[in-house]
Formats: structure tokens, C-alpha cells, sequence
DNA sequence: CTGAAAGCGCTTACAG
DNA sequence: CTGAAAGCGCTTACAG
């Protein structure tokens, strides 16, 4: 059966179809008798608009994308869940790419969802990406565009993040407040922002509380679906090089746990013979044993925010006023568990 | 900066619009000079095509539709990405909406849904859901739809599952054949098809090997975000009431974990005291200690499987071919870890 | 208060 | 090989 249109219920009612498309918008220039009978052949015919055409007219989709480096990832699906979450609220539906932590694959997903026409998109970028010209060509042809946690400075548009060195500071100093002298650090890759954060937020760390700074403590891990591995791996080499070390803050839970379990297969005792702090708050974390210190970063709410922050860049975009970029930090929280309890 | 359209190629060389769709088109009555023409000053004022007037003219969208009980889950978050990978090869996009275990809110989505006008629709039921008119209200609209892992039977439409009866028989068997005498399970809430599978797969397990079934050795937990919470408290309650138990078969790997830690804080020793064997090999199943013997349920192959099964329909009613509703039954896996390690 | 008309940007059956 | 024309279903400035 074919879908009901404009027309058909202008000609049930012998009227013109101008005159039924604003009845069912409710403008003031149609007399409340005739808008009765519109609205009730129009429920009665089930009567939905075509989203194709009224795209079209309007110039928009009522539809953002969003494009994310991992989707199997607490963090993550936190994000995704906030995000959709607010969205659905005001009307909007998301569509999801995954970039892999792929610069080109980014690349191309940008293009996908500009010619799509999505009304705006909400990214985190890859570890790969250091070229940003596919994001400013989002911004100046006139799409809002917000980043979150993995963001680029350098890149004029609002952003939605956690102060990460602020974050990695309390952690590092949590660690010193326990008693630790030598503290290492397992680090994320090399490029993205909040990998650098983190590590000056716990060179600071060490720096105002007196404690030498030895870049051989610092372990580099490649944080992707590797992430437990790449703690073990650390952790063996951390136990055959520096036996003194007494403290860790890692990047991310993930690697942690995966530290966890090889210090206790090694038989090193925690937190009595390391302390250990991660960084994420993983649902997992709580639950291990021993269950694990951690940073408390707000993944729901930060999709949220991504989401309100753009739905407002595009309503100005709409009434062409000028859009203010807006830099939104969300705090974070130390949570104390086991493996610093001492 | 207006965005390039047919007209703007079409006036610069002095065509008619219908010329330059064509060619961009390469349709067969087109001149190879006026092709070349026309698709190098295309290409050099990057025209793309404004999708809402492609839609509205096709009538389809390139989109579908998931519609998914909750984001944030391990087994569920492999499926979207799954899905996503798959639909991202054949240029589709793909929206995404959790229902939260709420069959109403399911049916406003599978509503919003239709409204956009998606080319067809993936969901895996909530809980809740018990009335199906929504679902078939889709298929005799004439949008493909295609149910995962928690589908309903008496709905004709293709389906992607895993034989979960047969799974927990052979969970259920595993704990027999390892020396269990007295076998309690947890299984999920009383609607969802196949937390009733997976009862009569144990059920029929035990049967066959003659063991009595008794029903006060069965726990209902209502799997949601309390997963963990669940498997402890149902932990307690068998503590309490059946202290002869000597393994468990757990519906969920979350709802197992909690019971784990549980038995660990009562000091039950796993899997001397008693064996645990789980469902779905959450990844966190592999790391916990003891390890949890768990029925790997390929998520992700799931999700490629689903969209290829609905991208198959849309092709048919594209060509006004009959549909052909296939049941798709993926492989599942005993995989035997520390937990039932004798 | 009502409606004829233009137009969003494309596709395609049809005529020449 | 090329193009005029109709049409997808809506919105809205304008005339009456």
C-alpha cells in the first residue's frame, strides 16, 4: 500500500495541499475548523510525513554522525550510549562509524557523512591522525563539529574533554602519598593529546614533590585491542630492569589489569610491593582482585555534553548567528581502591 | 560557498542536466567526449550529489536501522561493530538506538525508524517485549527487518541465532562429565526466548544423564545492569539454602563473575567445591582469576551475518523478487578454562 | 483564511 | 546522441 501523502488528504477534504501542510504545522493563518478536520483524516490515515522530501526542503536530516576510533570499549560505549541518549531527546538520530584508529579510514568516513549531509559530527579522533585538514574542511563548510577526549588543539572548534594532565597529577601524587619513591609510568602511544597529558601531568607529579624524573620508568604501550598484552609486556620488562620500583601509573585500566595479573604471577605483592594506579575507570576494575585505583572519567556524560554542545552550534547555524566554540571540561575523580591501599 | 550542482555542470558546459546526470551515470547514450567532459569538471569543482534529492527521487535511503536492548555490553558492542564493518562495505550508514530493555520504547523507535524512512531494520528484542504487532507491522510495510540473538519465534522474518539450547546442553554436559552430582543454573529473566533455551538445553542435559531436575535449584536473575550484582546475591541465596551444590551454569559471564567473587568471599573454593561454566566469553572471562569456563557466541560475525541477511532482502524488494526469510545459526563454542578445571 | 506557484536537486521515460 | 518535461513530496513567499 502506498504511503499517504500531502495531497491525499488535501484531496479528501477538497482543499489545497498548502493548506494542509500548515494546518498539520500549526501556523496561525488557518482557521481552527479546517485544522480539526486535517488533523484528525491525518491520524486517522496515519499520516507521516517523507523524511526525503522534507530533507530536502529543509536542508537538513535531523541525523549527526559520529565517528570513534574503537566501539568494543567501555569508554567508549559509554560515550555512545550518552551521546544517542541526548540526541534521541531532541529529535536526532546518530550514525555510528568506527575509524579503527585509522587515519585514512577517518579521512574517508568525514567524507561519507558530508555527503550524507548529517547536520553535524561528533569525533574522537585516531592515535594515527596528525593531518587535520578533513576536519577544518568540516568547520569551514559550515558544519558544527565537536571533538571529545581524543582531540587536536591545534583545530578551532568546541571540545569536550577532562583536564588529562590535572587527571594523571592527582594519580602520580596519590602514588607519592602512599609512600612511593620510584614511580614508573606505562604511557600510551606517542601522538594523541591525552597520552602527552598524562605523561606531564606525572612528570609534574614527581617534579614538585622533590622525586627525580627517569625516562627509563616510562613504557610506551600501543593501546588497542592489544591492551592486556601490552601490560603484561611492560610489566615483565619493568621486572627485569628496574626490580626498585614501587609505584605505577598506567594509562589506561586495561593495560593495568594486565600489569596486575603479571606482577601476580611474578609473586610481587600488591600494593605492598608496588602500588598501582590506572586510569579510565573500567566497570572491570572494581571488580578484579585486587580491585584497582583509578581515575573516574565521565563517558556518559561527556557524550552528553558533546551532543548538547553541538545541537547548540547547529540551531545558530540555522538562524545564522555566529557560533561560539566552547571548551567544556568535565572533572574527574580519583577512586581509591586496593591496589593503593595500604 | 553554495555547494555544485547538476545545473551549475550542466550551464558551465552548456548541456542540459539531464546530459550531465547521465554521464555521471555512464549510461550508454552518452558521448565518450561529452562523458569526459562532464566528469572532469565535476571532479574538479568536487561535485557530490545532494543525497536528500537522490533519496527522495530513489526513494531509499542507504541507512539502516539497529535497534539494540543496551550499548554498553560486550556480546552487543561486537555485534555493532559487525554490523557497521559489513554495511560500511556496501555503502550503507547505519543508526543506532538502544532500548533499554523497554518494550515501549522499542516500539517508538522501530516507529522513528520508519519515519526516516531507513532502508530496513536490525533489532534484538528487549526483555519486556511480549507483543510483536510493531515487528510485523515493518515486514507487511514492506522494509525488510531482521532479528538477532534475542528474537521471537512466531515472527516470520529472517533470524540470525545461535542454537542456545544445544550450547547449554553441552555446558551443562560439561559439568556432568568433569564429576558434577548436583547442578544449580542461574538462568535470565522468564520472556526472552533464549534464556528459555538455555534452561531447557540444561535441563535436558541433565535429564539425559540421569540426574533428577529440581526446580528450587534454578535462580532467576533479571540480567541488566546489575548483572554482577545478581550473580552475587543469587551466590548468597544458594550459600544459604544448597550448600550441596557442585556446579552452576550460569546464563550470562557477568552474572558468573559475580557469583565468583561470591564463592571467593565465602571461601568456596572454584572448582573444587564447585565448577562454573558461563555464557557468551565475555572478554573479562579470560583474565579473572580463577579463569571462567564460559559458550563462545560470536558477536561479531553475528552482526555480519545480520546485515548481510537484510541487505539480501533489500536487493529482492528492490527487484520486487519474493523474499526468502532465512534462520541463520551460527557455531558456539565450549571453551574450558580454570573453573572447571579438575 | 485559502491556494496557486515556485522550487529544493535529482532521475528517467520519452521524443526527436 | 541530446534535452524538454514530469515528478518524487514537501515548504513557504506571495497574491487574493
Amino acid at each position: 500500500m502506498k504511503p499517504v501523502t500531502l495531497r491525499e488528504i488535501a484531496d479528501q477534504l477538497n482543499i489545497s495541499i498548502t493548506t494542509v501542510s500548515k494546518a498539520l504545522k500549526d501556523y496561525p493563518d488557518v482557521s481552527p475548523k479546517t485544522k480539526a478536520q486535517v488533523r484528525e483524516l491525518a491520524s486517522t490515515l496515519n499520516y507521516k510525513p517523507n523524511t526525503f522530501a522534507v530533507n530536502l526542503r529543509t536542508n537538513e536530516s535531523k541525523t549527526i554522525g559520529l565517528i570513534i576510533p574503537v566501539i568494543v570499549h567501555h569508554f567508549f560505549s559509554n560515550v555512545i550510549k550518552g551521546i544517542i541518549a541526548q540526541a534521541e531527546k531532541k529529535g536526532y538520530l546518530v550514525v555510528i562509524l568506527q575509524s579503527n584508529e585509522s587515519y585514512e579510514l577517518e579521512k574517508k568516513q568525514i567524507d561519507l557523512l558530508m555527503n550524507q549531509r548529517v547536520d553535524g559530527i561528533i569525533i574522537s579522533l585516531a592515535n594515527d591522525t596528525v593531518d587535520f585538514k578533513h576536519l577544518t574542511d568540516v568547520i569551514s563548510s559550515g558544519k558544527p563539529l565537536v571533538m571529545f577526549d581524543k582531540i587536536a588543539k591545534i583545530v578551532n572548534c568546541s571540545k569536550v574533554i577532562i583536564d588529562d594532565r590535572k587527571a594523571a597529577y592527582e594519580a602520580t601524587k596519590h602514588l607519592i602519598d602512599i609512600g612511593c619513591k620510584r614511580i614508573a609510568h606505562f604511557r600510551g602511544s606517542l601522538l594523541p593529546q591525552n597520552s602527552i597529558d598524562r605523561f606531564l601531568g606525572y612528570r609534574k607529579a614527581l617534579f614538585d614533590n622533590g622525586i627525580a624524573y627517569d625516562p627509563s620508568l616510562v613504557y610506551i604501550c600501543e593501546c588497542d585491542e592489544k591492551s592486556f598484552e601490552e601490560g603484561q609486556k611492560n610489566t615483565r620488562l619493568l621486572l627485569e630492569q628496574h626490580k626498585d620500583v614501587d609505584g605505577i601509573f598506567i594509562n589506561t585500566d586495561l593495560v593495568a589489569i594486565g600489569a596486575i595479573s603479571e606482577f601476580k604471577k611474578a609473586g610481587v605483592k600488591i600494593p605492598e610491593e608496588i602500588a598501582i594506579v590506572g586510569f579510565s575507570n573500567w566497570f572491570v576494575s572494581s571488580i578484579i582482585s585486587p580491585s584497582l585505583s583509578t581515575i573516574k572519567q565521565p563517558g556518559f556524560k561527556m557524550g552528553k555534553e558533546a551532543f548538547k554542545q553541538l545541537y547548540k552550534e547547529i540551531q545558530s547555524i540555522k538562524k545564522n548567528e555566529p557560533i561560539d566554540f566552547k571548551q567544556i571540561v568535565l572533572k574527574t575523580k580519583l577512586i581509591q581502591r586496593e591496589s593503593t591501599k595500604i
